[in-house]
DNA sequence: AAATCTTTTGACAACGCTGTCAATTGAGTT
DNA sequence: AACTCAATTGACAGCGTTGTCAAAAGATTT
């Protein structure tokens, strides 16, 4: 039931409560043996410093905010993708002290920039973690920087708004899994387009051609079809790929529902993954590594991205010295059962 | 770049702040012509009322925090789970303009209580949504009722610890979905139980003896594997159910995870679903819509369930009047394509 | 021992709001 | 018109911290 305050600390302790302030707040300038008698006061009472009082006299709120796409908006949540920023982002927290407050978003409604500056207004936050697809919508990204809270953008490209950003390596690592296919012996390697709404669509596309390029294998239109994200347009999409005269060998999607979609058309046709066809992905959800054969797929760091941004919003001294250029945090091939050398090679 | 106080919109609208204060709070005794006017200076001045001063000030934070297991602690993370809660208390808070605050527990943690004690000093949250299975731990919820915050717990199971609790009739569901099996024919219907630390665990493994002993079937325990909640767990037990000489012809389990395992391990068998094989499923995870086939399965309604507990949180006057007693939310069954009439019936 | 400088400490005013309680206003009565 | 009572409004003191600035205590130099 213990709600002391700074004065009981103060009292027990025999200072004046800027002393205690001191001490909790780790300020330089305060004789050991006053912090030592300080700290035990403390410990005795049990005692935390009000977080709202705090926010209410200095500048800082020990609270950071990741703001992300609601999900709700979409049929099948995507949820996988919000818990790992969620975690990264309170890894960060708990090590320094921090709590962490949510804003879904949705960029469709035409008070999400409202909501968002009533947000930043109401909690004053310390720093704002702001997740694809909105770290690339200018009108999201000016609405927080307009109220000079201090931002973080998890991106999957290599652009930069002026803010910080946190990217990672989407399109080299498309690439690689299209040179690590070729490398299986596949020539006729198809690939599912994703939404083009999100930017990192487009980095894995150019990915997937310069993959091709890097292994002297032409690029043809033929072999691309477009989807949507959604489990139902990869199906659709493998539908259309295996139903060819000349089927590829290897179907690469920029994402991991369109791969389930793909191994599912597949299935329903008796094609045999990984001995007639190769399947590949991005993103690695809990679906990849459960379905049969497991999907090869891209795993994105998302929850190291988002620690490493929020780690960064925490430590900055509030003059954005820390909050500068770009940091990339490498994506990671997951190579599983769904991948094999091409038929007859 | 707005930061309008409450003293900016006073002095605006002509009154003191104590007015704004009323207009702002919706209380009574206010003349239409003043509140009209101070309306009228909030939204051209776009003040938004400082939540760290409010709380301050009054006894209410407009914080709700989410407290659920933490998933990092797992290989797999469950996302689906917390995210449909965080969604369920998130409606609750943007009707009524509060904040949620998202706290993972690491219940095997040492610490855990220590570090909720802190969160609750800190931020004084109005209320707490605690999610299961913690909402079944003793300590937890001690932690919580020590500190005298208002608490809602959300639970897959009857039992009340004294605070108002949101649950599910995760019992009765499950008999009928035994009794499910039992109409399509079904008369060896095999159970593959969960990690028994879950209270849920439990009431769905009683809710399958239920429905046999509602259909005149024998409950056998050659019938019944135990598996702990992990698809590897699932595969494990499909296997040792599809071994035996006389084979089960509907399989149910207590969790998705565990279904998706036991359908993989048909798959390898070559053992058609549902054509030989019917399998049901607890949850409604993603997955369950995805895989080939879907999955018959019970679906939570977490987010409503969420929804209500913070919405009781939030309308209670402070009293406690609105927490009290139990508030039933049913679960719903999903029938899909994973079962089918009894082989030769 | 006095003078100077540095380190350590404390008094007190914010921060932006709500609660309390008293003052003012307006309506209804006599 | 004076009086009563309810509805409306405002003055002011907190809420629990931190920032500012000045005072006190030590350390160092002369």
């Amino acid at each position: 039931m213990s709600k002391a305050t700074i004065d009981d600390v103060a009292r027990l302790a025999g200072v004046s409560i800027k002393t205690v302030s001191r001490v909790v707040n780790r300020e330089q300038n305060v004789r050991e043996s006053t912090r030592d008698r300080v700290q035990r006061a403390i410990s005795e009472l049990n005692y935390r410093p009000n977080l709202s009082a705090r926010n209410l006299a200095s500048l800082r709120s020990h609270l950071i905010v990741l703001v992300y796409d609601d999900p709700s908006a979409y049929e099948i949540p995507s949820g996988g993708y919000v818990i790992r920023m969620q975690q990264g982002v309170l890894r960060a927290c708990g090590a320094a002290d921090y709590e962490l407050l949510i804003h879904p978003c949705n960029y469709r409604n035409r008070n999400a920039t409202d909501k968002l500056h009533a947000l930043i207004d109401q909690v004053r936050p310390d720093g704002i973690v702001l997740a694809a697809p909105l770290s690339n919508m200018p009108r999201i990204v000016k609405a927080i920087a307009d109220k000079g809270t201090p931002m973080v953008r998890l991106s999957p490209g290599k652009e930069n708004g002026g803010q910080f950003t946190v990217v990672t390596n989407d399109r080299e690592v498309c690439a690689e899994m299209t040179r690590y296919l070729v490398s299986l012996g596949h020539k006729r390697i198809a690939y599912v387009t994703g939404h083009p709404r999100h930017k990192a669509i487009n980095n894995r596309f150019q990915g997937y051609k310069d993959g091709l390029k890097q292994s002297g294998l032409p690029f043809s239109e033929d072999l691309v079809i477009a989807g949507d994200n959604s489990f139902n347009s990869g199906e659709a999409g493998g539908d259309s790929l295996l139903s060819q005269e000349n089927p590829p060998t290897a179907i690469f999607t920029a994402n991991d529902d369109m791969a389930a979609g793909v191994i599912r058309a597949a299935d329903r046709r008796g094609i045999d993954i990984p001995g007639q066809l190769s399947v590949a992905g991005f993103d690695d959800i809990a679906l990849a590594r459960q379905i049969y054969p497991s999907l090869t797929t891209i795993r994105q760091p998302l929850s190291q991205m988002a620690e490493v941004a929020a780690e960064a919003l925490i430590s900055d001294p509030g003059d954005g010295s820390k909050l500068k250029g770009t940091s990339v945090v490498p994506a990671q091939l997951m190579i599983r059962e769904s991948t094999g050398p091409a038929p007859g090679d």
